[in-house]
DNA sequence: CATTCTAGATCGAACGCTCATTCTATGTTA
DNA sequence: TAACATAGAATGAGCGTTCGATCTAGAATG
C-alpha cells in the first residue's frame, strides 16, 4: 500500500545507511583514505549499488558535510529561542564543551574543515552554513549586549562572534593534541571568558 | 674539499627540496590526495629518487609534522625569555593571530591534526610536541599569575593553557570557514580576553 | 696531467595492487 | 510482466614502491 511513499522511504533508509557507514569510514581513514569498497562493506551492500544513491564519492562527502552543519544550525536556533539568552548560553557551555571534546566527533569535523581548505565545492557548503551560524549568533550577542546597556557596531559584534566560536572550535583541535583535558576545570574558565567577552566595555 | 660535509649538505638540500615540494602538494591535495609522482615532479626529481631520502610516504609526513612543531617550540621559547612575559604575550597577540589567519598555513595544520586523529604514529609526534608546548606555557602563565599575587594549582593552570591555546587554534578553523575575518578588530578582543584569563580571581 | 676506477646520485620503466566507476546479469516485488 | 533493487565482475587509471641501468664527479693511479 501507498507504493510511492514506501519506495521513497526505502530509498531514504538506504541513503541513511550509506551515510552512516561513510561517517564511520571517514572517521577512521579520512575522506581520501576511505574507499567505496570499505563503505559498501560497512553499509552491507555491493560497491556498485552505492552509485544508485550517490552520483560519486564527492556527493557522499557533500551530504555528510551538509547534514553535519544542519545539526549545528538547529542547536544555535535553540539557544536563541531561550528567554534569558545570556544565561542560556552560559548554562549550555558544558554541553558545547563536551561535544567539542569528543574525539570521534572532533576528528570528523576537522576532516571536513581540512577538506574545505582545498576542495572548493566543500568550501562553499561549509562557508554558506557558517554564514548563517554567524548571523544568528551575532543577533544573539547584540541582544545580550543591548540588555546590558552596550551598543556595538557590526564589525565589533562580528569579531565577538569569531572569538566566541574560536574558543569552542579550538577545543576540537585541543582534544586531539591533548586527550587528557579535564572538562570540569575547563568549563568554569570558559564561562569566565565568555562573561568577560559579553560584558566588556567598548 | 671536505667531502664528508659537502655530501652531507647535498643530501640535506635534497631532503629540504623534497619536504618543500611535499608541503606544497599536501596543502593542495591533502596527505592522502597528494601522490609521490606529484611530489617528485614539484621537487624536480624522479619518483624513485625520493626513496633514497625517505623510507616511504609516511616518513615524509612525519618529517613535515616534526618540523612544523619544532618551529612552534622555538616561538614559545622566545616569549618565555622576554623580561616582562605578560606584556610580551599581549604584544605578540597580533603576530600570533596573523599566523593563524593565514589560510595556507592553517590548512596544513588542520590536515596534520586530522591525520593525528586517526594515524597513531602522527598522533604520537603531535602529542609529545604539544606536551612540551603546554608545559612551557604553563610555567609562563604561573609566573605571570604569581607576579600579580595569584597562586593556582596545576589543574587550573593546565586548564588556563587549554583555553589560551584553544582561542588561537580555533582561529585556524575560523579562517577556513570564514575567510573574511577582520584582524584589526579581532586583535583587541583577543587581548581583552587574554587579560581577563590572566587576571581572573580563582 | 691524463686516464681509469668507483661509489653514490639519479632516472624511469615496471610491478602488483587498489581505486572509483561502469555495466551486465539476476533477484524481487507489486 | 514491468520496473526497480541489487550484486559482483570488469575496466582502466593511478597508486606507492622497487629495481636495474646510467650518469657523474672526484679519488686513485700511472
Amino acid at each position: 500500500m501507498c507504493p510511492e511513499s514506501v519506495e521513497r522511504s526505502r530509498a531514504e533508509v538506504r541513503r541513511a545507511q550509506i551515510l552512516a557507514a561513510a561517517v564511520d569510514c571517514f572517521r577512521q581513514h579520512g575522506f581520501h583514505g576511505a574507499s567505496i569498497a570499505q563503505i559498501s562493506k560497512a553499509a552491507g551492500m555491493s560497491p556498485g549499488h552505492i552509485y544508485h544513491y550517490f552520483e560519486n564519492k564527492e556527493a557522499i562527502i557533500s551530504a555528510i558535510v551538509a547534514g553535519d552543519l544542519e545539526r549545528f544550525l538547529i542547536l544555535t536556533a535553540e539557544i536563541r529561542s531561550a528567554c534569558n539568552v545570556r544565561e542560556a548560553m552560559l548554562a549550555r557551555v558544558g554541553e558545547g564543551i563536551d561535544e567539542c571534546l569528543d574525539q570521534q566527533t572532533a576528528g570528523l569535523k576537522l576532516e571536513i574543515v581540512a577538506e574545505a581548505s582545498r576542495n572548493p565545492h566543500v568550501a562553499e557548503i561549509v562557508r554558506s552554513a557558517d554564514k548563517v551560524c554567524r548571523e544568528s549568533l551575532m543577533l544573539t550577542i547584540r541582544d545580550t549586549r543591548r540588555a546590558a546597556g552596550h551598543e556595538d557596531d557590526d564589525a565589533t559584534l562580528a569579531a565577538m562572534v569569531e572569538v566566541f566560536i574560536s574558543m569552542f572550535e579550538g577545543l576540537q583541535i585541543r582534544t586531539i593534541r591533548n586527550p587528557g583535558i579535564d572538562r570540569s576545570i575547563v568549563i568554569p574558565l570558559f564561562q569566565n571568558a565568555l562573561r568577560a567577552l559579553l560584558d566588556q566595555s567598548p
